[in-house]
DNA sequence: GTGAAAGCGCTAACAT
DNA sequence: ATGTTAGCGCTTTCAC
C-alpha cells in the first residue's frame, strides 16, 4: 500500500510544495490567465456571471494563493510597510507598535519591524534595505531633528510618515510628521504642577537633543517663565544621549532621582520626559529616601499601561495611541497609494492630562 | 540651463526609480550578468581577478542593489522571517521580539511582527499570510497546546520554531520547541515561599489552558505537595480565557489581588503566572489595603525590566531573553537552511531565582 | 572563465 | 468577453 500510494502522494506534496499558478487555475476553469487575474484584481466585470463562477470554484477547489513575490515583482507593488521604532523592548513602542500593525492589518498590509536604537546610521542603513525589500512606505520613530540622511531614498519616491516628532525648516517637502502636541503636553504637565503650588521643579529626561524633547522642554519652560520661577530653582536634568539608550530609560531616572533627591536643595517636583524614566525616579527618590508623593511630586508622559499600576499611580500626561497609530497609517497609506506628489504636513494630536497620586502639594518646608 | 539640463536629469531620477539592474551593470562591466550574479552570490573564483574588479566597480559606481522580488521569485528565497506573538504591547514579548530582531538581523534576516492576540484562528491566518509572502521560518509564541490549525503547512515545508511551549504528544514531527523551563521555574518560585514560612499561598493567572502555565501550574503544585501543604490552603485563581487578553494581565492580577485580600482567610503568598499580574496584584493588595511584603509577598516570573523598579522590588524568576532569542533564531535558521528533514526537539532554558523584596516571612497571624 | 537563454508566477496592454 | 503575449529582474544550467 505505501508502494503503491507513493507516486500518488508524492504529486500532491509537490504540488503543495510549488504552490498552484494562476495557470492551473486558469486551465482547471477552462479560461485563460489574464481573465482569472481580472477576477484577482477586482475586475469582475469583465467576464460573464458564469465564467467568473467557474474561476471562483477552480480557485477554491485547487486552493489558489498568489505568489506575491511575482505580483511584487510585477507591479513594483507590495503589501508591507516598515515601522522603524527606537527599541520595542520599551512598552511605550511596544504599544505603538501593536496598534500601528493592527491598523496596517485591517488594510491588509503587514509590518516589518526595525528597532534602530535610536542611531542614525543603523536607521538610514535599515531604511534602504526597506527600499530593497519592495517597502515604499516606512513609519519613522526617529525624533532625530534632521531627516538629510534619509533624503535621497524619499527623493527616489520612498513614502514616509514622521513619528513623534514635528517638522523642521530643513525636512523634505513631501515629508508627514505625526505627533503628540509636545509642547501642550509639557505645559499640561508643568501647569498642574505650578497649580499644586510647587515652586522648585526640575526636568530630567535623556538627550534633549530630539525634536520631540526639545518640544517638551520648550513647553516646560514656557510655562515655568510664565508663574515667574526664578531661574536657579528650576533644573535640567539631562544624561548623555550616548550613555543611556532607551532601553535604560528607567535607569537613567533613577540615577537622576537619586541625585536630585539628594542634593542640598532638591525639588520638590519633577517633570520626568516619559513614564519610564518617571518610574525610575520613584526607585531613585526612594533610594534617597524621598516618598512619592509627599516629598515629592512626580508627573510623566505618554501613559504606559504601567502608569495606573505603579505606586503611587502615575500622573501622567497621555498620548491616544489608537489615534495616532490610525493617523500614522492613514497617512502613510495616502502617500503610496498613489504617488502623485503631496505636499508634507504634521499633525499634533492634543495629549489630555491624568491626574493620578504622584503629585500633590509640596511639603511645608518646601 | 534648466531646459537643457532636463532631459539628463530626468534620466538621472529615472534610473533612480526604477533601480539599477543587472543587466545595467553587466554591460557597464564588460561582462555577461551571469558574471555578475556569479560574483553576487559568492562564486567569485569563476571569474578572472581582473574581471571581478571591474564587475565589482560597475556596482559600486551605479549604486547596484538586488531586486529581493526578482531574487525571491526566482529562488523561493527570502530573507525574512516572521514572528507571532501574543502581543508586543506587553513589555515581555517587547523586549522578547527585540531580541530576536537583533539577532535575525546580525544574520541578514528580517523580521516581520504579527501579533496574534492568542487567537487560533488569527494566528493560522496570519502564517498562511506570511506563507503567500514567500515566508518559510516563523518563530511563533503561542502557547496553544496543539498545533493541528499549522499541520498543513508545516507539511508543506514552514520551518517553525514554537517558543515559550514545550513538546506535546500529537505535535508535528519536525517542530522545535524553544522555552523556559517552566516547571523548574515554578517550583524554584514556589519552594522560595515555602522556605520563607509560608503555608497559605495562592498561584494567579489568566488561562491556564496553555501549555507553559500548564506546566508553571504543574511546578507549583509538585512543590506544594511535597511541603505537605494542606489542599484548603492551595488556592488556583485563574481568570476566564476570553475575559483576559495579553494586554489585561495587570489588570487581571489587580483583581485577583483584591478578591484573594479581601477573603476571610487570605493567602500570604501568591505566585503571579509573570510580572505583569504580578504588578497588577501589588495594586490590587493595596486595594484591599494590605502591603507587600508585611501582608502578603508576591513573587513573579519572567523578570521584565520593570520588576526591578516596582515599588517594593519584584522577586521573581528570570527568563534570560537574550538566549532565549538567540536559541529560537539559531533553531529556525537551521530549519530553513536547508530543508533536509530533521527530527523535531525541544530547548529547555533553566530560569533563575531573583529574590528582591517582595517576599519575606509571612505575618505572625498567618 | 564567460556567455546565452530559459523561466520563476504574475499583470496588463493589446489583440480578437 | 476572453485570449495572447511580453516582460518584471534575477539565477542557473548548459554551452563554448
Amino acid at each position: 500500500m505505501v508502494l503503491r500510494g507513493q507516486p500518488i502522494h508524492c504529486s500532491v506534496t509537490m504540488a503543495a510544495v510549488k504552490g498552484v499558478t494562476i495557470y492551473e487555475v486558469a486551465r482547471a476553469a477552462g479560461v485563460s490567465p489574464s481573465t482569472v487575474s481580472n477576477l484577482l484584481n477586482g475586475r469582475p466585470g469583465r467576464m460573464l456571471p458564469a465564467t467568473r463562477l467557474r474561476v471562483e470554484q477552480a480557485i477554491e477547489r485547487l486552493g489558489y494563493r498568489p505568489n506575491r513575490a511575482a505580483q511584487q515583482l510585477r507591479t513594483g507593488r507590495i503589501r508591507v510597510i516598515g515601522l522603524v521604532v527606537p527599541s520595542v523592548a520599551n512598552p511605550f513602542w511596544g504599544a505603538f507598535a501593536r496598534h500601528l500593525e493592527g491598523v496596517a492589518l485591517s488594510e491588509g498590509y503587514h509590518l516589518l519591524l526595525c528597532n534602530s536604537e535610536r542611531d542614525p546610521d543603523r536607521e538610514r542603513q535599515y531604511i534602504e534595505e526597506l527600499w530593497d525589500d519592495g517597502i515604499r512606505g516606512v513609519v519613522l520613530c526617529s525624533s532625530l531633528p534632521s531627516l538629510d540622511h534619509l533624503q535621497p531614498l524619499i527623493a527616489r519616491g520612498l513614502g514616509l510618515v514622521a513619528f513623534d516628532r514635528t517638522s523642521q525648516a530643513g525636512d523634505p517637502a513631501s515629508l508627514v510628521n505625526v505627533s503628540v502636541d509636545n509642547a501642550v503636553g509639557a505645559s499640561l504637565a508643568t501647569q498642574h504642577l505650578l497649580s499644586l503650588g510647587h515652586r522648585r521643579i526640575a526636568l530630567v529626561s535623556g538627550s534633549l537633543a530630539s525634536v520631540n524633547r526639545a518640544e517638551r522642554l520648550h513647553g516646560f519652560q514656557t510655562a515655568v517663565r510664565a508663574a515667574r520661577i526664578p531661574k536657579r530653582d528650576v533644573v535640567v536634568w539631562s544624561g548623555a544621549s550616548s550613555q543611556y539608550g532607551d532601553l535604560d530609560a528607567a535607569e537613567l531616572g533613577r540615577r537622576a532621582g537619586h541625585e536630585l533627591m539628594s542634593a542640598r536643595r532638591p525639588p520638590t517636583a519633577i517633570f520626568a520626559i516619559n513614564d519610564m524614566t518617571a518610574l525610575g525616579i520613584y526607585a531613585g527618590a526612594r533610594d534617597a529616601g524621598a516618598h512619592v508623593p509627599v516629598d515629592l511630586s512626580v508627573i510623566g508622559f505618554d501613559d504606559i499601561v504601567l502608569a495606573d499600576l505603579a505606586a503611587p499611580p502615575l500622573t501622567t500626561v497621555r498620548q491616544s495611541l489608537p489615534e495616532m497609530a490610525a493617523a500614522a497609517f492613514g497617512q502613510l497609506h495616502e502617500l503610496i497609494k498613489d504617488s502623485s506628489p503631496r505636499p508634507g504636513r504634521s499633525i499634533l494630536i492634543r495629549p489630555e492630562l491624568v491626574v493620578r497620586k504622584s503629585t500633590a502639594p509640596p511639603p511645608p518646608a518646601g
